[in-house]
DNA sequence: ATATGTCATATTGGATCCAATATACTATAA
DNA sequence: TTATAGTATATTGGATCCAATATGACATAT
């Protein structure tokens, strides 16, 4: 019957099983700082909030532990990773390598299509005047930057290590330097691309990501006295 | 008691789950190639082969997928996951961009201890004859050189990226070129790591890599063909 | 012979139950 | 008062059961 066969191509979309939604759910929680690190994570509140069994919340939970976003101990549940200040500097270093060479293979091929999808998230960034979203859209603009880069193993790994720091990077933009900074570094990156400067935006890419890093570490260490 | 106290101290080491015991053993089976790419996993197989429930067999597939060693089908089943050359290719320009960084900064800071662990793998390496050992070798070789590094991020990358292709290595190892190619070239860098020289320990670590790859690259095609 | 529909079987996904362990609380002895 | 033993409770790990889906065999119509 046609209406069946109508039903059958919609639920070729719905994979997503419940571990997967709860993955998802998770894993944005802790990436928006929604859950403090150090925080555990009970398997039965997660359920309940969910209206499922524990199972596909231990599921989830194992792809988070495999990820590093968070840390389980046997019998004692899992907690939200905390991360050193070292280890912060550590993958920001990580970042300049890896994101500055993913720029320049994405500069040399980026279609105008995402030159011009870049720019509207650079645009909406600048303009954007809720905190909230800022992380979103600074995320949506570097990931529309590779996209081209024809490196789908470089953007999976670059995905990961963005996710074990998108918390620091969303409280680094929230200070007002951080904000105004990115702003002025988004404009000029882009601005590379246009002009198919390769080693202009690997450059500015390095430095991006560096001061990021630097101007997160003082902050972290400030907070700290 | 002291007889439970002890037991209990050594307990402490035993923080293994089922789960994780799983884990390891899949993830030695795909590495190694002892089980084929695109080879299915049915968990009622694992299951019995470990006199368990499916539980912590579903949890460490979970791990694997995550992991990206294996890829999963809802209702259909997980199977080793298979990789295209160009996605070889790419993993290997990927390694070839962190590892010869991550020698950099290893030699700087390597102790004599490391040295002289990273030259007793190296021997055994040229010495063996079992070719199902030359893996083992080989990566602990490279894990001892990168240890002194002081970047436990670059090195938990490294370590899944090197999972990934490590099947691929090890059949190129098999390769009559492949391995007194490897052989040569291992002791080249160690001697660079000997005499602290930062700069060529980097290059020979990046040609290394790099012709281990293009050499897998032009077998995969010959046997393609 | 081929295509389509129906049913039986295998397999995965999820729920519920039980076991193992950790933690907090209480009682007791020194 | 403090340290220790013991017990109750909470929580995780694993086993078993049921539901949802896929796959293959078989029958039937054209």
């Amino acid at each position: 019957m046609a209406s069946e066969l109508n039903l059958k191509a919609i639920d070729l979309g719905q994979t997503a099983s419940t571990s997967d939604v709860i993955y998802d759910a998770l894993r944005d929680a802790i990436i928006r700082g929604e859950m403090q690190e150090g925080e555990t994570i009970r398997q039965e509140s997660v359920a309940k909030l969910f209206n499922v069994s524990r199972i596909p919340v231990r599921e989830a939970l194992k792809r988070l532990e495999a990820q590093g976003l968070v840390t389980s101990v046997r019998y004692k549940g899992v907690v939200v990773s905390s991360i050193s200040p070292r280890e912060i500097e550590e993958i920001f270093e990580f970042r300049v390598l890896v994101e500055s060479k993913l720029i320049e293979y994405a500069v040399e091929s980026m279609t105008e299509q995402s030159l011009e999808l870049a720019k509207s998230y650079c645009d909406a960034f600048a303009k954007e005047t809720n905190p909230e979203k800022w992380g979103d859209l600074n995320r949506l603009f570097h990931s529309a930057l590779y996209q081209d880069s024809g490196r789908p193993y470089y953007l999976e790994v670059i995905r990961g290590t963005n996710d074990r720091v998108e918390r620091y990077v969303r409280a680094q933009l929230d200070l007002t330097e951080g904000m105004t900074r990115a702003r002025r570094d988004h404009e000029i990156i882009l601005d590379a691309c246009f002009k198919r400067d390769v080693r202009r935006a690997a450059d500015l890419t390095a430095d991006h990501i560096h001061s990021a890093g630097q101007a997160l570490i003082r902050f972290l260490q400030d907070r700290s006295r």
